[in-house]
RNA sequence: GCGCCCGUAGCUCAGCUGGAUAGAGCGGCAGCCUCCGGAGCUGUAGGUCGGGAGUUCGAAUCUCUCCGGGCGCGCCA
């Protein structure tokens, strides 16, 4: 509604500046103003033509205001201050327009876009970092979803690494198991957090013995080959350590479509595939001296001659076809890059992708995955049903035998990754490679959801009972450290949340079943936990404390919800069905009936919320243009702010004048609804009573 | 050494692609249950936006520089 209306204000500037002064603003900026007394929107542009024009903003500004004409939906321009345009709605119109729901459709980008998140070593239980991830993830697929595009999400799971190989090693040196034996621990249902021990254990075993260092390669190298006992195990292993994070990540109503695996990677020879083309497009080279004599290399991403000029980045922003200017400039950078290999990449700026041994190192794996995304490869993988969750959505996984009918995965048009900060020089080296490939379409379209960290305070590693240094002690943070067995695991996490949330239930509401209770603590404790990891935008490290974590109060998940049985309760008290309510309500309240009760001071405190509740649409586009979902948390807490505010000033099913009652109630359904979609997005849902 | 990120109230963080008196939560202090009302509400104190220079009609926001902190730079993943 909002995105809608502020859309067909800046089409009537743009047309009017054509018109009268044959000018084309780019862009033209518009924002709100300080008070809603002052307008919905404000545009600074006059500030800015006045120099082309030659004349003071604020007679622009007037020339505007009064040539401009009616705009559907608009009451009036107005200048104010040294120049700024405001514009005021009819605020019963848009009301009237909120409450019957009426959303023009926007035009829907086509193409399949793929999100990749969670991507956790299937080696040991889920973490906190963890968590921020998913939970980022799935609240950017929800985004999407919620704005109409198709999305598949998957999990990449690097099943063959070191990491599985550690626990592999676990099992089999130190605990000295038989593959039954570890079957059997694998059926127990606490496996991942067997795993998280016995991860830590090996981390200090290869400590102890230079030799055991030796294990471990020859552990990797079995489970890479396939085909034998210890592979099995691996298999095995992960298999089941996966099968807990998705259990995990389902508490939390995270699900994935597609589990592509490093091992089908391998098997099925897709980095073959990619090899060959990679050689063939010159991003690889063979060195033939120095350290990394016998690999193929490549140019490591952000090193090297500058690839863009200035200009060139300039016709990048300016220009809506970039394909083609993208495409003629990658012609250059294949020539580029044939030069580039006669002069030699110095060592330093070489990223080895195929080692000496012949073997393909992650980020090779990673660029033949990518291939695969954008359907660039000309292979595909075979697939298996893996995980049918509770809701009945099937999960499936990639496997060597594969079943006949399966869904179309890969092939996309976009892709998002959702991978922490630290690895944003490998994610570069992939779009670098695509770049160099000639797909330069796809290294537009590919987007590293970059994040940071979830890291510990001080006080709360000391909580969970580890030794700090002085000197740790004195940090803001310390990390997270899956090999020394430090961190706080999801589950546990999730527990805590619950038991806590369920303390309170218990003694607010002891006339309710126990199932019941359990139920409304889950709901808030996962409200609380999806909000927690939300509220801080991304480039911000999350200190992790129980004391924030479990806090139900202020800023938080609950609070919000809490807005929602508040808003859910009046209805209830009243007699009435809200949505039942919206439908009739909104048949017979006019534009004219409404606009009335947004008259004086306090009209324009309720039409404060309306406006608020208008926004929710607005701020999910805003999510998926930056990649940044704490907007949308923002966005839920604001409204259920505002909302509280306005609950607490106003007698609702006491209101003595049925029109104006009524007027009322339609407030609270339509914040209600506005409210409950927000929450929906960032994937939290609200208890009945809490 | 090179690259990326951060520095805003006592603490934790917002501040949308530069725009009108810099906001919120927590904590502190003082208050609010006749009602759909306490996981809530109101009020109050608290800020050289790390320092400096520059661009601009206008800078927390852009550029440079310095200070302080974090992360990355492997024939690991």
């Amino acid at each position: 509604m909002y995105h809608t209306l502020e859309r067909r204000l800046i089409q009537q500037v743009r047309d009017f500046l054509r018109r009268t002064y044959d000018l084309d603003l780019p862009r033209i900026v518009v924002e709100q103003p300080p008070k809603v007394e002052l307008g919905e929107y404000a545009m600074p542009l006059a500030f800015e033509l006045a120099k082309k024009l030659r004349k003071a903003p604020r007679k622009i500004a007037e020339e505007i205001v009064a040539g401009i004409g009616p705009i559907a939906g608009f009451e009036k321009l107005e200048v104010a201050g040294a120049g700024y345009i405001n514009a005021r709605l009819q605020r019963g119109e848009v009301a009237a327009a909120l409450l019957a729901d009426e959303n023009p459709k926007l035009d829907v980008p086509s193409g399949k876009i793929l999100v990749e998140h969670s991507s956790i070593n299937p080696n040991k239980a889920a973490h906190i970092g963890h968590l921020r991830n998913a939970i980022l993830g799935d609240t950017f697929v929800r985004s999407l979803r919620f704005a109409g595009r198709e999305v598949d999400v998957q999990n990449y799971i690097d099943n063959t690494g070191v990491q599985v190989a550690d626990v592999v090693v676990g099992f089999l040196y130190i605990e000295k198991k038989t593959r039954a034996e570890v079957e059997a621990l694998a059926a127990q249902p606490k496996f991942d957090y067997y795993c998280w021990d016995l991860y830590a254990r090996v981390s200090q075993w290869y400590e102890q013995d230079k030799q055991n260092a030796q294990t471990r390669l020859q552990t990797l190298h079995e489970i890479e080959a396939g085909g034998n006992e210890t592979a099995a195990i691996a298999e095995l292993i992960s298999v089941a350590v996966l099968r807990r994070h998705l259990e995990t990540m389902d508490r939390l109503d995270i699900e994935y479509d597609f589990l592509p695996r490093e091992s089908e990677i391998l098997h099925l020879h897709v980095w073959d595939a990619a090899f060959a083309k990679l050689k063939d497009a010159g991003v690889l080279f063979y060195e033939t001296e120095g350290k990394n004599k016998g690999c193929w290399v490549m140019q490591r991403a952000g090193t090297g001659k500058k690839p863009e000029t200035a200009e060139s980045a300039a016709d990048h922003a300016g220009d809506a076809d970039t394909t083609k200017d993208a495409q003629a400039q990658n012609n250059d950078d294949v020539n580029g890059h044939s030069e580039v290999e006669t002069e030699r990449v110095s060592e330093e700026d070489q990223k080895v992708i195929v080692r000496s041994n012949g073997t393909v190192g992650y980020v090779g794996k990673d660029i033949a995955y990518h291939m695969w995304k954008f359907g660039l490869l000309g292979r595909d993988f075979n697939y298996r049903k893996f995980y049918l969750y509770p809701n009945q959505h099937q999960c499936w996984i990639s496997a060597i035998a594969g079943e006949k009918e399966h869904p179309h995965f890969g092939d996309v048009a976009e892709i998002y990754n959702v991978i922490d900060a630290r690895q944003s020089e490998a994610q570069n080296t992939v779009i670098e490679a695509l770049r160099g490939l000639g797909h330069n379409e796809a290294a537009e379209h590919y987007t590293h959801f970059s994040y940071e960290m979830v890291a510990l305070t001080p006080r709360c590693a000391a909580e969970l009972g580890y030794q700090l240094s002085e000197e740790d002690k004195a940090r803001p943070y310390i990390e997270v450290s899956g090999r020394k067995g430090f961190g706080v695991k999801a589950d546990d996490l999730l527990d805590r949340l619950i038991a806590s949330a369920k303390n309170e239930v218990d003694q607010r509401h002891p006339q309710l079943q126990e199932n019941e209770r359990r139920d409304i603590a889950t709901r808030i404790a996962i409200g609380a936990l999806r909000y927690f990891m939300l509220k801080y935008t991304k480039p911000s490290v999350i200190a992790f404390d129980f004391k924030d974590a479990l806090s139900f109060e202020g800023d938080t998940g609950p609070y919000a919800q809490y807005a929602v049985v508040r808003a859910t309760n009046i209805f209830r008290k009243g007699g009435f069905d809200p949505e039942t309510f919206t439908r009739q309500s909104a048949k017979h309240l006019s534009a004219e009936n409404f606009a009335r009760h947004f008259e004086g001071a306090e009209g324009t405190e309720i039409w404060e919320l309306w406006l608020a509740a208008a926004k929710t649409a607005y701020v999910v586009e805003q999510c998926i243009a930056t990649t940044e979902p704490a907007y949308l948390a923002k966005h839920a807490f604001q409204l259920a702010q505002l909302f509280n505010y306005f609950y607490h000033r106003h007698p609702i099913l006491n209101e003595a004048d049925p029109e104006r009652k009524q007027f009322l109630l339609a407030t609270v359904a339509v914040v209600r609804r506005e409210l409950m979609r927000s929450l929906a997005v960032l994937g939290i849902t609200v208890p009945a009573v809490m």
